[in-house]
RNA sequence: UCCUCAGUAGCUCAGUUGGUUAGAGCAUCUGACUGUUAAUCAGAGGGUCGUUGGUUCGAGCCCAACCUGAGGAGCCA
């Protein structure tokens, strides 16, 4: 007798005179009908109990959430629901599940409630769909890069640089911290430390990826890093997963098409591989806006979302323009802005973003050429000494989701630019030294994996797409 | 970090201008029923009203501080 998961059960579409299937009980009705869960997919299989002829104190621990072990024949199915089901002959209950204390019912609960049960939420449909659509989208970045000549580069977690500019660090060390060493100024000995400076864990890989860029040709990163930023959003996280692609000899427009055909790849290969999860989690996006008033109502559901991304091209606006629309469109003349837009050089808020994305374009926006003095020092400067090739992609409901720049490959230029923002030359002498030794135009950008995965599973939650989410007083599990 | 809102049974929520013994649905338990799709029907148990202090004859309700959560902003991916 062979073992199956439910999702071959499901999909093979015979019947079998002898299976086996372990799994866990979501619902166990009329003392007859086991639905029953091993994560292979969304859907249940139903497992059809004789009661009379099986012991009534087994049947009892047949409880929401009890792992179980069946076996019996696979036969078409008498009710409506499915096609098949499992008539089972053998019955073992391998793990009770108490129902008394067991958390999850069977029925609607609130996100924030499992959030406090992380560890047991993904035994519900939607968890599982968003981690198996985590997962699936996962492996196809992995492809679309292995299939386009990148290689997969392992950038340092622990980093001894503070000098990437990316926000507030997590600090590493091995130093007893009820008792620091001191030098002579009372501050932090830090020679004293395990690697004999002061360490932080990676706000962005980026730095080290140009590195590799620049001998190996194209390489990506896909990672866990961190922000110790007192963000309370819900769009950021202290531990998060980010995708850093970096290809030598290519310029901004380039990179902009690495960027538009990338995002397309992903989502066209969940639409095409995980099609049970996206109708269920569709729908379930579809329930919600029902509760909603009309005017927060999506106009689109998410299959339609996902495929208006993949047929059609991204609008690519300069700063620049996105300024003039800006500047001329109903909710700035009205003053509905909170931020008005008046003069070119501003940085854009949430709202505009919005604005662009969700009312003016009604599409993926790629927003190019900022100013320089907004943006970071490793921008390459365009020729007219203000703006700086640097774009980002801003998607309907999450805003950005890619920050991108062509890098400045231009030894003097670079050094200027750190010299203005005191950052020192000798923090960054390996970053400067790629510009010394056969510098070449080269770009890349970054990818927020949770932000991808909320686009593609329409949760509106970035700490309900990741399975332990840390956050600002919230390390549970 | 700032602004706004919320915290009442295991879960989701109601609770009137401050006034007897704090309610409902679901879940759980007991019984009935048995081809069900979150099964159905009847009954039962279940509460330090987020915490601490204050006002009052009397506080779930009013006030203060704190804790926790959500939404928005900033920072960003």
């Amino acid at each position: 007798m062979r073992q199956y998961s439910v999702s071959e059960l499901l999909t093979e579409d015979i019947t079998f005179p002898e299976v086996e299937i372990k799994g866990w009980v979501r619902t166990f009705r009329a003392n007859r009908f086991i639905a029953l869960n091993d994560g292979s997919t969304l859907n249940n299989i139903q497992c059809v109990v004789d009661f009379e002829n099986f012991d009534e104190a087994l049947l009892k621990r047949i409880t929401t959430g009890a792992a179980i072990h069946v076996t019996g024949e696979l036969v078409e199915s008498q009710g409506k629901g499915q096609k098949v089901e499992i008539k089972v002959k053998t019955l073992e209950v391998l793990g009770d599940s108490d129902p008394e204390e067991y958390p999850i019912q069977p029925k609607k609960h609130s996100f924030e409630f499992l959030r406090e049960n992380a560890h047991l939420r993904t035994r519900t449909n939607t968890f599982s769909a968003v981690m198996r659509l985590r997962s699936a989208l996962s492996y196809a970045i992995h492809k679309y890069f292995n299939e386009h000549g990148f290689y997969y580069m392992h950038t340092p977690i622990i980093t001894g640089s503070d000098a990437e500019g990316a926000g507030e660090m997590f600090k590493v060390t091995s130093l007893d911290i009820n008792n620091l060493p001191k030098n002579g100024n009372n501050k932090v000995d830090y020679s004293k430390d395990f690697f004999g400076k002061e360490t932080n864990l990676t706000v962005s890989g980026q730095l080290e990826a140009e590195t590799y860029a620049m001998s190996l040709g194209k390489v990506y990163t896909f990672g866990p890093t961190f922000r110790a930023e007192n963000s309370n959003t819900s769009r950021h996280l202290a531990e998060f997963w980010m995708i850093e692609p970096e290809v030598a000899f290519m310029d901004l427009a380039g990179n902009m098409d690495l960027a538009e055909d990338f995002l397309k790849f992903v989502i066209k290969y969940v639409l095409e591989n995980n099609s049970d999860d996206l109708e269920f989690l569709d729908k379930r996006q579809q329930d919600e806006d029902k509760k909603k008033p009309q005017a927060d109502r999506s106009d689109m559901t998410l299959i339609e979302k996902l495929k208006f991304v993949t047929d059609n091209h991204f609008k690519r606006v300069s700063y620049t323009e996105a300024i003039d629309i800006l500047r001329n469109s109903k909710p700035n003349k009205k003053k509905k802005f909170k931020y008005i837009i008046k003069d070119w050089g501003c940085d854009l808020q949430s709202e505009h973003e919005r604005f662009l994305v969700e009312k003016h374009f009604k599409c993926p926006v790629i927003l190019f050429d900022y100013p320089a003095n907004i943006k970071a020092f490793y921008m390459r400067l365009n020729d007219d000494g203000k703006t700086v090739r640097a774009m980002d992609i801003l998607f309907p409901g999450i805003g950005e989701i890619v920050g991108g720049a062509q890098r400045e490959e231009r030894l003097e230029v670079l050094k200027q630019k750190m010299a203005a923002l005191n950052i020192p030359e000798e923090e960054l002498w390996w970053y400067l030294d790629l510009r010394k030794y056969g510098t070449a135009v080269h770009s890349g950008f970054g990818l927020g994996f949770e932000r991808l995965v909320m686009f593609v599973t329409s949760m509106c939650n970035i700490r309900d797409v990741i399975p332990f989410p840390r956050t600002p007083q919230n390390a549970e599990f």
